[in-house]
DNA sequence: GCAAGGTC
């Protein structure tokens, strides 16, 4: 009989990849699925077993609403706080729910190696739904691994004391989840909704609204409304100056400035007229300044941000490369602390190889290198270290500057403490005291790899207690209070650590939310400056209920899934009542929305005085107005309607041409760039496709959105005229359309405007057809080739360059029979629109003519025409 | 088109 299957899962391919060594003692084979299956024979609680190790990455499932609660007009918001909540896989493409399900068969034993936290206590269950174990089943067992560090002393100890997973810490996860869910989504598309419809510059697609991400908005504005609130005063300070040994030394005074002229004045007067300064006390201290501690995720970005100039999100992403190459260790973790087990000497070894370092490195090893500091040990991943040597040409410059401050950072917490005595002399005169420091470096230690912290060295001449010192000059200094600087990215990182805003994985994500909804701004010094838009919402906020924008909020949510967490309350009943709290805050919010409204107003134009004449409306026959910034629109006025357009491209009218469905003009949209394509279509039938079952509509996010557009063109549920069915309106695809798409089971439409450069384009995906270039005019027929029913089009040739014989210019045919035409045509797709046919133009051999296409052949109404054996 | 949390 086989031996018993056991299957281990961890969080990420990485950590699988190294239990399996450790437990294998290296002697694994490895296999590739959704991610890598390392397997091996071993012994598990004391029989022999096949072992089977592989991960997840990351969630598997992500909660969200329900399709009918799906669309943003036909929902109430308020509803949604009641709506069901579904899990559907992440990442559907990585079909990891497969991957388990299939690697489990066969296996009598789950070992879950998921990250000892708790998101990684709730992917325990979600691995446990996949593999079809349960819980509680004699013959199929779940066991959890903890461990605080991927090394081999504490893998063996995880084997030896193997628990089960924690039900209520992922719980906790489940209610966060759907907490978030839904007080995120209604409060964005309520606010969304109201503001969007009223207002033509808010220059954001979404007005989102989150527990993590408002609150870090609320930190920048706070600071904002600091510098606009503040009041300069006015303050006065008595520098004595004193000469000795040649040079002049400024002395500061006892109570540091005033705020009374008259006062400060009498002071100086007091001082003036004693003239001398008496040494009062000198007192020397031998003080320390601390080697760092390990390095967290946290404090790489706060450094990256305000040292290097690398925003958050960039700063994560050098890491995770720099971590996928080997070079450092895992970039996300909250300790501080190292590991008893720490390989230290392993680690400088491997330093000792990068030339810069190599002399430091080679003193501290033969000087003996310190212990680190305890720091904090959360027992997810150890800190950040180097693991391999780099250099700049193997991972570039920007990658170079982090990987260097990561070697620094690890150097400087093996090195000596930095230790430098502080002399402090002190004087009187006139009845106010003085004083001056020195700093004098006895041992650099770890600021010899870290310059930038280095103590500054600062001689004072010799004193003696009881000498009197003439003074050069005593001036009255007037300064003025000034207000902060704008907030730094830096700052904001610690002000979210303090108050539990996101995680270290999740910090960056939040930051850059908020500068991509245009609320903030990065301004030089990486300093976050607060926009319009960020700042009235924020205003708002704080009059209807300064709640939704404070940290609390966060806080809030915390302390009641901790209770799940901890099996001091119940699941549902903390959702339940948590839900109940904030539905009561957004049916207050809504109701008093005017107040927000009328700082809006001030700010933001409304729709009707926005953007210019474009396009008559069907129903009023009146000009509506486009509104060019995001999201694009137009607005009738009159109507008060708003139909979106496609986005990230240009926007006409198109010969003044009507939809003959409903009488609106019709527009026609270019995709940017030199090979972007362009349509026709009505403002109506575009925001209300007329025809059902039109399944691939453009813009939405569907399949030909997606891969029409070549990126996201935002929103609307969008049918342009090229996938309009209407069978005699010249610009439907019933009529532009003269082919079905080589490439996929799309059409190929006659891009109306592309003259001279004439082409056919896929109504589905990248596909783009050239057709003979030059031409005066190229248009559909109504007839179809009898071979393989394609449309028949008809070319105007230039007088000059005509291919035809006699120098005729009109030619029709079928662009796939017509040995002509055939030959004149070219097909490229994609973004890199490589060539199909062999070399030059024409003659591929992969057109073949004749015979019976695919998709659609043969049904007369359907658009999608034969391709031919392509 | 929406949240926040994992990880790629």
């Amino acid at each position: 009989m086989a031996p018993p299957g056991v299957l281990m899962v961890a969080e990420k391919p990485s950590i699988a990849s190294s239990i399996a060594s450790v437990l294998s003692r290296g002697k694994m084979s490895t296999r590739k699925g959704s991610t890598e299956v390392h397997e091996f024979d071993g012994t598990f609680l004391g029989f022999p077993a096949y072992y089977k190790v592989t991960s997840v990455i990351g969630h598997v499932f992500s909660v969200d609403f329900p399709e009918k609660y799906q669309n943003w007009s036909a929902t109430d918001p308020l509803d949604l706080f009641q709506a069901p909540v579904r899990k559907a896989e992440s990442n559907p493409k990585a079909h990891i729910r497969r991957h388990l399900s299939q690697e489990a068969r066969g296996c009598t034993h789950l070992v879950l190696w998921l990250d000892c936290d708790r998101e990684g206590e709730n992917i325990c269950f979600e691995v446990i739904e996949c593999s079809g174990f349960h819980i509680n089943d004699g013959k199929r067992r779940i066991h959890r691994a903890r461990f605080s560090s991927v090394t081999e002393k504490d893998i063996s100890k995880a084997m030896d004391s193997l628990v089960e997973p924690n039900k209520d810490e992922a719980l906790a996860v489940d209610a966060r989840q759907e907490i978030d869910l839904k007080v995120g989504v209604a409060f964005t598309r309520f606010q969304t909704g109201y503001f969007q419809g009223k207002y033509g510059n808010l220059d954001s697609r979404v007005i989102s609204y989150g527990p993590c991400q408002t609150p870090t908005l609320g930190f920048c504005v706070q600071r904002y409304l600091q510098i606009t609130t503040f009041k300069p005063e006015k303050y006065w300070a008595l520098h004595p100056y004193i000469v000795m040994d040649g040079y002049e030394l400024l002395l500061d005074w006892e109570r540091h400035r005033l705020f009374d002229f008259d006062v400060a004045a009498m002071f100086q007067k007091l001082v003036l007229q004693d003239g001398v300064l008496l040494v009062t006390g000198i007192s020397e201290e031998q003080e320390t300044k601390g080697r760092p501690q390990g390095l967290n995720t946290v404090n790489l970005l706060k450094v990256s941000s305000s040292a290097l100039g690398f925003g958050p999100h960039h700063a994560m992403q050098l890491a995770e490369r720099l971590y996928t190459q080997g070079f450092i260790s895992y970039p996300r973790t909250e300790s501080t602390a190292f590991p008893s087990s720490f390989d230290f000497r392993s680690t400088l070894g491997e330093l000792a190889k990068v030339p810069i370092w190599a002399e430091y490195v080679h003193n501290l090893l033969s000087g003996g290198y310190q212990k680190p500091k305890s720091g904090t040990d959360v027992g997810d991943h150890p800190p950040i270290t180097p693991m391999r040597a780099a250099s700049e040409d193997l991972i570039g410059n920007d990658a170079w500057r982090l990987y260097q401050y990561i070697c620094q950072h690890f150097l400087g917490t093996v090195s000596p403490d930095c230790k430098f005595v502080r002399t402090k002399i002190q004087f009187s005169s006139g009845g106010e005291s003085f004083h001056c420091v020195g700093k004098h470096v006895r041992v650099e230690g770890f600021t010899a790899i870290m310059p930038w912290l280095a103590v500054s060295e600062k001689n004072l001449p010799r004193f003696a207690r009881g000498e009197k010192i003439a003074m050069s000059k005593v001036e009255l200094f007037e300064g003025k209070t000034a207000p902060p600087d704008y907030l730094s990215e830096s700052e904001l990182i610690s002000l979210m650590e303090k108050h539990g805003i996101g995680t270290d994985a999740s910090i960056p994500v939040h930051i850059n939310n908020i500068c991509e909804r245009n609320y903030v701004q990065v301004q030089s010094g990486r300093k976050l400056v607060p926009t319009p838009l960020g700042i009235t919402l924020i205003r708002g906020y704080q009059c209807i209920d300064p709640d939704l924008c404070l940290p609390d909020i966060r806080s809030f949510i915390e302390q009641q899934i901790m209770l799940v967490a901890k099996g001091q309350a119940d699941h549902s009943r903390i959702v339940l009542h948590v839900l109940q709290q904030f539905k009561q805050k957004f049916a207050y919010f809504v109701k008093q929305i005017d107040n927000m409204d009328a700082l809006f107003e001030a700010q933001f134009s409304p729709l009707a005085d926005s953007g210019r004449a474009l396009s008559k409306c069907g129903k009023c026959l009146r000009y509506m107005k486009y509104i060019a910034s995001q999201p694009s629109r137009l607005y009738c006025g009159t109507c008060e309607e708003v139909y979106y357009v496609p986005q990230k491209g240009t926007i006409k009218l198109y010969k003044e041409l009507t939809c003959p469905l409903d009488n609106f003009e019709l527009l026609i949209f270019s995709m940017a760039g030199p090979e972007g394509k362009s349509f026709p279509l009505c403002p109506y039938c575009y925001n209300n496709p007329p025809f059902e079952g039109i399944d691939t509509l453009f813009g939405t996010g569907t399949k030909a959105a997606g891969a029409a557009s070549g990126g996201k063109l935002g929103k609307g549920a969008g049918m342009p005229c090229f996938l309009c069915p209407h069978p005699t309106c010249r610009h439907s695809v019933i009529s532009q359309g003269v082919c079905a798409c080589p490439e996929c089971s799309g059409t190929l439409v006659l891009d109306p405007v592309s003259a001279p450069k004439w082409r056919l384009y896929c109504n589905m995906c990248n596909c783009m057809v050239l057709l003979p270039q030059g031409a005066h005019r190229i248009s559909t027929t109504s007839e179809r080739c009898s071979d393989c029913e394609s449309k028949i089009i008809e070319v105007d040739f230039n007088k000059n360059s005509t291919p035809l014989e006699g120098g005729a210019t009109l030619h029709r045919g079928c662009i796939l029979c017509d040995e002509l035409l055939h030959s004149l045509v070219e097909v490229k797709h994609g973004k890199s629109f490589f060539k199909r046919s062999g070399g030059a133009r024409g003659r591929g051999g992969s057109w073949r003519r004749g015979g019976r296409g695919r998709g659609g052949a043969g049904k007369k109404v359907d658009p999608k025409m034969s391709f031919s054996e392509f």
